[in-house]
DNA sequence: CCGGACCTTTACGCGGTCTTGACGGCCGCC
DNA sequence: GGCGGCCGTCAAGACCGCGTAAAGGTCCGG
């Protein structure tokens, strides 16, 4: 959202019908738009930062799902699917993907005008009520919400695992965590015994994270029982 | 939550398709996943002691609030609302009821695990706060919650098998402890009449916690019938 | 097709912990 | 007084958990 509070809708359709249609609608209710009217356009066009996309399926150069896995690397912003195809199991295909509505082709302009706001309400609202402050310990600083990690101002790139065994570590608040739990919850139940990945990423982590490695001050083991972060 | 701290979430909704994409995602999030697709199955899987219930409102069988109501007879877990309805309406009623969140459809799942885990946290953390006091002895203290020891102040460290035979003995109150007993408690029955493990830890144990560890004041053999704590 | 990021797996050294055996004192019993 | 069971004590060796480095392996993007 814009400093002055208005809302801009990024506008991704390949017909310009539809797109001058929508962007007049979308003005006379006080939005900013923004528009795109391929898969590549749209993707350039997300670097702008808008705070909901309304996305049609169907585009000559992307994929549907492609657009939104791609769309969801670049934003968090709610992105509402606009598609003529009633079939179900595209809608489940897009929503998996990071879809967060969908819209089937023809649609009232009300309930059109709803879902966007819905959308916009669902995550304009969301930090404010899951918002966890960044977690501080001497030497870094976790923020769960932005999944990133600083350590002397300069932000500290994890791998997806190690990212997951961190999170689980500071989420559980400075209580001793078993292998088993940290396995289950990071790799999955089937992983339940492979204990050595622990000893393997907890390595690495200390090594990104801690200022001595080899005596960790926040990322500790309790010999027998299992891992401990230490804010 | 079960022994090895895998959180069981009790899933409650009838349509198939949000059910089994509800327990994929958990499932690869480390939990355990019951479900039901109406009301009566829900309060009955109530039964087996899920930590958190996701419940969808619009079944089939029941009012949602009977449900709710229904749910909060058999168990205390936190119970998280799904909903189509963005009627705040039906919000309120839903939390007058007994609910504990309440998440409109559709919705990300990032939010969603967030307010689940907000939701186990909640109900969670009340255990810890009443956390059984420390016991205190002449010349030491012993936190059974925090598996800690402190003599004079400092924190003594214990072997893990060391603190198995304490904590059997501390939680056992001041009663004598048979050797059988002691040795199924903390190595398992097939060392029922390995008696002389006990004598080994017994010394090491008091050379840790009594001043005098040839003439222990706390931890006492009564001979020929076991060992016990004297607080 | 290549290179890089990431995950998985193997190997090894170290230190703490457990196990085991030996020994000596204490006590009741033969 | 000798003897055997019970208990305490010590120390050596086996064993296991943990930390660390580094070699495959897989997947993806250029």
């Amino acid at each position: 959202m814009t400093d002055d509070g208005t809302t801009t809708v990024l506008v991704v359709d390949d017909d310009p019908q539809v797109v001058r249609a929508l962007r007049i609608c979308l003005n006379a209710h006080g939005y900013r738009v923004l528009t795109a009217s391929d898969g590549a356009a749209a993707l350039r066009a997300a670097d702008q930062g808008p705070d909901v996309v309304v996305l049609d399926l169907g585009l000559p150069d992307l994929d549907g799902v492609d657009v939104i896995t791609g769309l969801r690397r670049v934003t968090t912003a709610p992105i509402v699917v606009l598609s003529a195809r009633l079939d179900s199991a595209d809608k489940v295909r897009a929503l998996d993907a990071g879809a967060d509505d969908y819209v089937t082709k023809p649609f009232g302009v009300d309930e059109f005008l709803a879902r966007l706001r819905a959308a916009v309400r669902r995550s304009t609202r969301r930090p404010a009520e899951v918002a966890e402050p960044p977690v501080r310990a001497a030497s870094f600083t976790v923020d769960l919400t932005a999944k990133k990690i600083h350590r002397d101002g300069v932000e500290v790139h994890l791998t997806p695992t190690e990212w997951g065994l961190l999170e689980a570590l500071v989420r559980a608040g400075g209580e001793v965590l078993s292998p088993q739990r940290l396995l289950t919850q990071v790799w999955g139940p089937t992983y339940a015994s492979a204990t050595h990945y622990l000893r393997v990423y907890l390595v690495q982590l200390r090594r990104k994270l801690e200022p001595d490695p080899a005596h960790p001050r926040h990322l500790l083991t309790e010999p027998g029982r299992g891992y401990r972060f230490q804010p």
